[in-house]
Parts: structure tokens; C-alpha cells; sequence
DNA sequence: CTTACGGCCTGTACGC
DNA sequence: TGCGTACAGGCCGTAA
């Protein structure tokens, strides 16, 4: 899935499609995602006109002018597609799982294979305070994060770099693919211990982090398999990945040329280049 | 408190 | 072609 880039992309496409736009009828066409929906989602959802969405590390929340708002995970293999009602694309399929229609014609489908994804309801006032959220870390493209807050986020930890970048409670949005190809850019070796990583080279790896999600965001997201952005585009960011998906090749470090490798950590891959990565 | 791991689901790629 | 296995971008609950 979606990691932050591409859920940003998701969420651009429904700004166009919703922002403004009431929901004429809501349809659920199972019981559950990965958690149930809540009680009467679609009814509570029909008749209200949403806002632009926004979007804290990979959730994208849409808020309702009726004091509610959704706030929706795509899980691993969630998406959107925006098309035209009258056209009923979308709305079919075994992996179609809600239809939104709106009062613009447009039909919004969320399709989820494996059902990762989530969408709740919660009151505006009460978002902070929600568990899909309230104990989010920082969002890495937002004011305020910066070489000072992911420091103190690292402070103390003795779990390896690769594992607290991909705690949402640590830094919000980052996925396995944007972990190593920052830590690649910022020359860190995932491995090496959290609390391990001087200053300099924290802000490196600051800055590392915004250039891969800036330019990934740039290039569509990264299309792997399931991805799509809700226009149906595909991104095509996976084509500048430097070690995600590369192993045996070579480093693409200009005066390099190392092997990228593969190790698993807590039982994900991750890629690296072990001649420049330290 | 922090960290590690199994499990949730389905689809796909690969080896035989 | 068919079958079994491993693996996939995430995160939650539990246990240590």
C-alpha cells in the first residue's frame, strides 16, 4: 500500500471529487473491513456534504459538515476509484466494498483485497483523541518535524533505525519501501540502533526522508502492484527506487557500486547497501 | 516502559 | 497445466 506518498495522492483525487459534494446515497457491501463499520456508517454518511480531506501520516480523514468525519486506512491494498455514476463503474466486484455517490454524479468506490484497511466515524471535535490517531508521531512533511523532534524520538531506543522509522507512533507515513530508500539516501544502515545516530546525521536522514516523499508524491506514488491513484493513474516513483527490490544489483551510489542486499527485520525485508550504509 | 512476534486476508509469483 | 509454498506496501493484540 500506500505508504505516505501514496496515500497524498489518494487524497488529492478525492479533494477534487469531494470537497463540497454531498453524498447522495452510501452503500456498504459487507459487514467489515478489517474491523466492522460502524454502527449505521452509511446512513450516518448519506446526506452530508464532506469537506476537503486532510491527512495525518497515512490516514486521510474527511470531515462531514454534519460534525462527524470519516477517517479511512487503506490498509495494504485499499484504493479509491472516481468515476461517473451513470456509468456504474466501480460498484461491482467482489473487492468493491463501499459505494459513495455524490450529488455531482460522481461515484467513489473503495476496494480493499485483502481488507487491511479501515474507515471509522468520529466526531470532529473528538479526532485528537481517536484511537487511529491520538498516538500518531509526527507527520515527516508537516511544520514543526524536524533534526530536533525525530532526535527526541530516537532518544533511548535501542531498537534498530529500520524498525522505529516504521512505528507510526515514532514518525507518521513511513512504510517499508520509504524506510530504506531514505536510510539509503541518508547513507544509515538499518540497522544500526536508534539511539546510535549523531545529530549530523540525523539531519541528514531528515532531509533524506523529505526529498524521497517529495519526489515520490511528485511522481504519482509508487505502483508496485495494487496501487492506483483514485483517477486510476499509476505512480511510477518505483522506477527511482536506489535499493528497495534491488538485491544483487548494484549500488546505484555513483562511486559505489557495492552489492545491495536483503535482510529480514522483524520480519520485513529490508534492502541496503552495506559499502555505504554505516 | 520497550520490543518481538503471530495473525489477519487475498492475490501472485515461483519452483517442482 | 497444476499444486504447494513463500511472500507482499500495515498494524493490532499479546507476551516477554
Amino acid at each position: 500500500m500506500p505508504e505516505l506518498p501514496e496515500v497524498e495522492v489518494v487524497r488529492r483525487g478525492l479533494e477534487r471529487a469531494l470537497t463540497g459534494a454531498r453524498f447522495r446515497s452510501v452503500r456498504t457491501r459487507r459487514a467489515d473491513l478489517r474491523f466492522p463499520f460502524p454502527d449505521r456508517f452509511a446512513e450516518r454518511v448519506t446526506g452530508a456534504r464532506a469537506e476537503a480531506p486532510e491527512r495525518r501520516g497515512k490516514h486521510i480523514i474527511v470531515p462531514l459538515d454534519t460534525g462527524w468525519a470519516i477517517i479511512i486506512h487503506l490498509g495494504m491494498t485499499g484504493r479509491f476509484l472516481v468515476g461517473k455514476a451513470s456509468a456504474d463503474e466501480g460498484g461491482e466486484g467482489k473487492h468493491a466494498h463501499v459505494v459513495f455517490d455524490t450529488d455531482r454524479g460522481d461515484r467513489i468506490t473503495f476496494f480493499d483485497a485483502r481488507r487491511f484497511g479501515s474507515m471509522d466515524l468520529v466526531e470532529r471535535g473528538d479526532l485528537q483523541i481517536h484511537a487511529r490517531l491520538k498516538d500518531l508521531g509526527a507527520d515527516p512533511l508537516a511544520a514543526g518535524f524536524g533534526a530536533g523532534s525525530l532526535a527526541a524520538a530516537l532518544a533511548g531506543r535501542k531498537r534498530p533505525i529500520k524498525a522505529a522509522l516504521l512505528d507510526q507512533r515514532l514518525i507518521a507515513g513511513l512504510g517499508n519501501i520509504y524506510v530504506c530508500e531514505a536510510l539509503h539516501r541518508a547513507r544509515i544502515s538499518p540497522l544500526r540502533p536508534s539511539a546510535r545516530i549523531s545529530r549530523a546525521r540525523i539531519q541528514r536522514l531528515v532531509e533524506a526522508i523529505r526529498s524521497v516523499l517529495d519526489e515520490a508524491i511528485a511522481a504519482g506514488g509508487s505502483t508496485l502492484k495494487d496501487y492506483a491513484a483514485a483517477d486510476g493513474e499509476l505512480g511510477y516513483f518505483q522506477h527511482s527506487f536506489r535499493v528497495y527490490g534491488r538485491e544483487g544489483q548494484r549500488c546505484l551510489e555513483p562511486s559505489c557500486g557495492a552489492t545491495v542486499r536483503r535482510i529480514v527485520q522483524s520480519g520485513r525485508s529490508s534492502f541496503y547497501c552495506p559499502s555505504c550504509q554505516h
